[in-house]
Order: C-alpha cells, then structure tokens, then sequence
DNA sequence: TGTACATCAGTGAACGCGCGTTCACTGATGTAC
DNA sequence: TGTACATCAGTGAACGCGCGTTCACTGATGTAC
C-alpha cells in the first residue's frame, strides 16, 4: 500500500475501469417496463445502458438467456424473503392471507421491474429460462404448502389435498399479480381486497372439502 | 360464364394468385410452437410461411401487431364456443366443473397453437395486444359468472360474490392452462383431475362463505 | 523498492445477416359501352 | 360478343438499420524475483 492509485474511474479514453455482474443485472431492470420484455431486449441495448462496448457482455454471460435466468434467481429469492418474513411477522389480529397478500402486492409496487420478470414472462423464451421460473414457482408452492399445514395443526381445521391447495394460490396470486402491474396506484388497495377473498376462498373450499370427507368416512 | 378461366393458381412467375386473410392466419399459427412465441415472429417469416412475398403482407394487415390481435380475437372465439358448448351439453352424471375442464383441457390438445397465443402472450406485446387478451379474458368471466348464478339458484345454494369466484376460476384455469402446455399427453389425464379439484376448492369455497354470512346475519 | 512479466477485463472496428418498409411495376379481374 | 379502361392484390429490387459475434488490441492489476 505505498502508492495511492487513481480511483477506478474512467482512464484516458472511453475504457470503464470495471464492471460488475450486479451492474449489468440493475441495468436491464432499469430498461424493463409495462411494455417492454425481457425477450425483446437486445444484447447492445443491455450494453448501452450499461456504458459498456457490445462485446464486454461476453465477460459476463455467454448469452442474453444466462442474463435472464441470473435475473429470474434474483427476482426470486428476493420476493421469497419478502413473503417469508411477512408470514413470520403475522400477529393475531391480521390473518396469515392478509399479510402475505398484502406483502406480495407492495413487492408487485416497490420491486415492479424484478417481479414483471418473474410474473410476466414465465411463458415465453428459452427452455432453459422457463425451468428457471418453474423453479421458482415450486419454491413458492412448498413454503407455502409447509405453512398451510402447520396453520392447521395449529387450528385443528382439515385440509384437503395441501399440495393441490398451495398450488391453486400460487398460481392464482401470480396470475393475478401478473395484471395487477398494470393498474393505478388507486386501484391496488381494492385489488388486494379482491386477491384476499380469492385466496380465502380456496382455504375455506379446502378446509370444507376435508370436514366432509371425515363426515364421509 | 362464357369461358373457363385457369384454376387461381401460381401463374407465369412467382406470382400467387391471391392470398386470403384466413391463410396468413393459419400459416402464422404454424410457426408457433412451445418455444415459438408470437411476438418473435417476423413479418418476413410469415410472408414466408404463407409463401408470398413480404410486402404483400401489408395488404392485409397494417403491422405484425395487427396480425396478433386478430389471432386473439379467433382464439378467444373459438374456444369460448367450445366451452359454451361443453357446458349446455352437462349431464347428470357429469358436473359442468368437470365437463367445462375437461373441454378446456381437449381443447390445449387439438387448437394448441391457436390457445398459445390466447394463454401466453397475454403478458407481453403491445398495449393493443394486451388489451384484447384482457378481452377474451373478461368475456369468459362473464359467461362463467352467469353460470355460477344460474346454478346457485337451481341447487339453491348460496354464491359468496359471483363475480369475484367467476375471476378466480378464470385466472386460476387460464394460468394452469398455460404451464399444462408443456406437458406430455400422458400427464394431461392427471392434470386435469387436480385442475378439477382446484376449481371445486373455490366453488365449495365461496357456496361456505355465502352460507356462514348467512349464520352471521 | 524496483523491474519484468503474465493475466485478463476492458475496447474499436469490422463482418455478414435478417429485418421492416418503400417504390414503381404488372397483370388478372370486373365494368361500361 | 368484343373492346377499352380502372382497379388493386400481387411483385422484385432496393434502402438503411440494428443486430450478434469475431478479432486483434491495450493497458490496469497482481505476482515473482
């Protein structure tokens, strides 16, 4: 440490001093938008807003597609924490669904760009990236799967078919969370409202469905 | 009716005859596939697919965006008739959840191309493309919500806000419809007997709801 | 501390390609007389 | 029935453009001595 080097600023001519993958990473999210996708970004365009030449990308990913999977993984495990600290924050007097719901719309807000990533796009682009949002969505279903047999435990209410159960949310939220990214600001309060009793309906449906087949048996 | 004019083929050069609105249509759901999206589609690759020359394609269509919407718009048709029909078709034996699923399901078999556009695109594109998905999407809504009604009444079972359960059954099916795509023939079978279930999870769901509120007042 | 050298993340320039769109054309078809 | 003419759905050729990818390069950084 005898010298003191410039700082890793720009040098003489239009070279960056260095570039990292997390910035790569929030500059296409910055380019993402309600109208624009993932699929019609194209490499020199990630590499404009950047500021970097076209051919650097390669330093990074070998293709546009490991760009957008690294971004399905990001998307993913931040909304995971997300919810999972919401439903572990859950008091008495606000419902396990209200919280989630309700911590997955202010994601839908705050992280809009991520999550249009995953919630949008999972239908269109390479194998490889579908796998990618697939995965994603299992996580999502056994965490919730996990918990919705732990609250009826805790309850002592029936559930039937808790893999199916989890996976009708899941699906249901995301779907529903894929064009809630197009309303007002306004509109997103009664949205929530509207999700909750959506959700509700398939954990009430469940629970009933169990309570008859003991009645059944 | 004098003379007998030469069949509307090829003449001479590479001239086509005349190219209807319904091949470009046809020619263009060729191309789509599990990872053919449409809006990856060129303009140029349609004109060939429908084996005319690229600029003939403005005679028809003003853009590939206009192109787009009008296979929405045969998807939407289409598969609403389909399903009208599944559903006035319902037996005693067979439930219209069961019969209306099970129709759905054929259908992601035989039109696969046709619901590809209608199931998976409807996230990406442009304003105008995703507003007549949302159409399509809304018009099944309705048609769904008279017949939660019509049944209710007819059972005489209570309905927890029809149109609400009408959006969820629809998201839900839709949103399964599109990841069942990918599927092998042999998991379909299976598919739709959880896809059935999911959707009797709301049913049960709201007729419990709508009765309790009843207790309640 | 200084020097020689290897490494490798950055670069500019160039490539060939498929794209959307335009233009002026052509020739089949229908219509008026 | 024949002729003259308008219409318009088809076309080939050409345009400029942004794209992904390659190449040989450069110069900052770390390491060995």
């Amino acid at each position: 440490m005898s010298t003191i080097k410039t700082p890793p600023v720009q040098t003489t001519s239009g070279r960056r001093a260095s570039i990292s993958r997390e910035e790569i990473l929030q500059a296409t999210l910055g380019l993402l938008g309600p109208h624009r996708s993932l699929s019609s970004l194209s490499l020199r365009e990630v590499a404009r807003a950047t500021g970097m030449a076209p051919n650097s990308f390669y330093r990074h990913f070998p293709d546009m597609d490991a760009l957008a999977i690294a971004l399905i993984d990001l998307a993913g495990t931040t909304l995971r924490r997300i919810i999972g600290e919401a439903r572990h924050r859950v008091s008495a007097e606000r419902s396990v669904v209200r919280s989630s719901v309700e911590a997955f719309m202010e994601q839908l807000n705050t992280n809009q760009k991520l999550l249009h990533v995953l919630l949008r796009e999972g239908s269109v682009g390479s194998p490889a990236f579908r796998d990618a949002v697939e995965r994603e969505l299992r996580f999502f279903e056994e965490e919730l799967c996990a918990d919705l047999k732990r609250l009826a435990k805790l309850n002592n209410t029936g559930l039937y078919e808790p893999e199916l159960t989890a996976r009708a949310i899941t699906r249901l939220v995301f779907a529903a969370g894929a064009s809630a990214m197009d309303l007002s600001p306004e509109q997103h309060a009664s949205f929530t409202q509207e999700l909750c009793i959506m959700v509700r309906m398939i954990i009430v449906g469940t629970q009933t469905m169990s309570r008859n087949q003991e009645n059944r048996l």
